[in-house]
DNA sequence: ACGGTTCGGTTGTATTTACAACAGATTGGT
DNA sequence: ACCAATCTGTTGTAAATACAACCGAACCGT
């Protein structure tokens, strides 16, 4: 088994915690390892589920196809980050999205109840993994209430402006790299493919901006 | 001052607390209470935030004006839900809403700090605390990926649709009433209040649906 | 009873969007 | 090098939306 133990070392939910420690943590908790190809679903809406997880290899989508077959992808998962956290308090319900590989992906698997339970054993990382945990959904919460201030535009345009500019101030620089296609920004902005691609062009000869596939630069 | 232990007691940051426990966990926790009239600002985009909040009387809007003076409603906050919780993470940047008093209201300001950091006093409850915290805000991240889920449908009537019946399940009835008025439901929606209007007369002529103000009956 | 304010509904128009269909470019596999 | 699949841009049309303006009803305090 390949070793991860240097992901998780940089994982959140391990923020903290000594490089000797993850390793016995790993089994305290009862981590399973698994993988995933390519376009494979690792969680399907409407599923109950009882694990944290955290991504060690490859990215993930969150998404979901609405009755009438539009998908809207809520967000993306990096190698690092964990989900599903959002799903396993006791009272939540059944999950609300999809979550699919968008490359070759490594998942590990850890059970909730023993991740929140403080065991008397050697771990005293708990408490740490608990509150790490709560950071971490809290990032996820900003990250949904930005999206949702781009997706509360009234128009093409000003979502994409919203988006972009939002893009060039998590990464410090009027040239942008966005991890989506065309169709996959149409997702996330909630907009029909073409119209965005359009609207891009237009935009582009106003001189708002640049752009070469995912490569943007903003004016 | 009001005795507010009953409505602490009820609200979900206390849960598995007993009675006379909250009451030397609010000296124990530095728990400060303000009111503020109807209309009044409760918090500001671009504040910093150290505290986390319990609404103990009223009833708050979760908002935010854009550039063009489009306001959109992010959430609604009811006596005994926390918030401000996803601002208090050690990384997190400024507020990105505002926080409004739509009735007069109450409410319970606690140190993130002390409330975070296990006290080596009376206090067993911390753990718990930290605990509901993190069942708090899972909730109210699975509220925004619904709420996403509704507005990210194309047009009004498919948000309207999404949103009623989300709310008939809620309430578990056909017969439901709504906590907003039409100009606040298209907030919320992000969507023309008239166009909201008139697209919710065109489905009472085609017997979608009933309502009178507030209260609606789907078929 | 009065006037002011808020709220919900209606209408018309200009703008914006979704949708479908297609074409060229790029990519990936064999 | 080739074919197939995917990605991106383009166009036209029908549908949906925003916006502004207005009206009547309900509600408010004085």
């Amino acid at each position: 088994m390949k070793d991860f133990v240097p992901v998780l070392k940089r994982a959140k939910l391990f923020a903290g915690v000594g490089d000797e420690d993850i390793t016995s943590m790993l089994s305290c908790l009862g981590a399973k390892l698994r993988t995933y190809e390519k376009g494979e679903y690792v969680l399907r809406e409407g599923e109950r589920l009882s694990d944290i997880l955290v991504l060690a290899e490859g990215s993930l989508h969150i998404q979901r196809d609405d009755y009438w077959g539009n998908r809207s992808i809520l967000g993306r998962i990096e190698v690092g980050e964990i989900f599903g956290e959002a799903y396993v308090a006791p009272e939540s319900g059944m999950l609300l999205n999809d979550v699919i590989a968008v490359e070759d992906s490594s998942i590990f698997f850890f059970d909730v109840k023993r991740v929140i339970t403080t065991c008397s054993s050697a771990c005293r990382f708990h408490t740490m993994v608990v509150q790490n945990l709560f950071f971490a959904i809290s990032e996820k919460n900003r990250s949904l209430v930005q999206k949702l201030g781009h997706i509360s535009k009234r128009t093409t345009r000003e979502k994409l402006i919203s988006y972009l500019s939002e893009e060039a101030k998590k990464q410090n620089s009027s040239y942008i790299t966005i991890p989506f296609n065309r169709q996959q920004l149409a997702d996330y902005l909630s907009v029909d493919r073409s119209a965005m691609s359009n609207e891009l062009c237009k935009m582009r000869n106003e001189g708002l901006l640049e752009f070469e596939k995912n490569r943007f630069k903003l004016r």
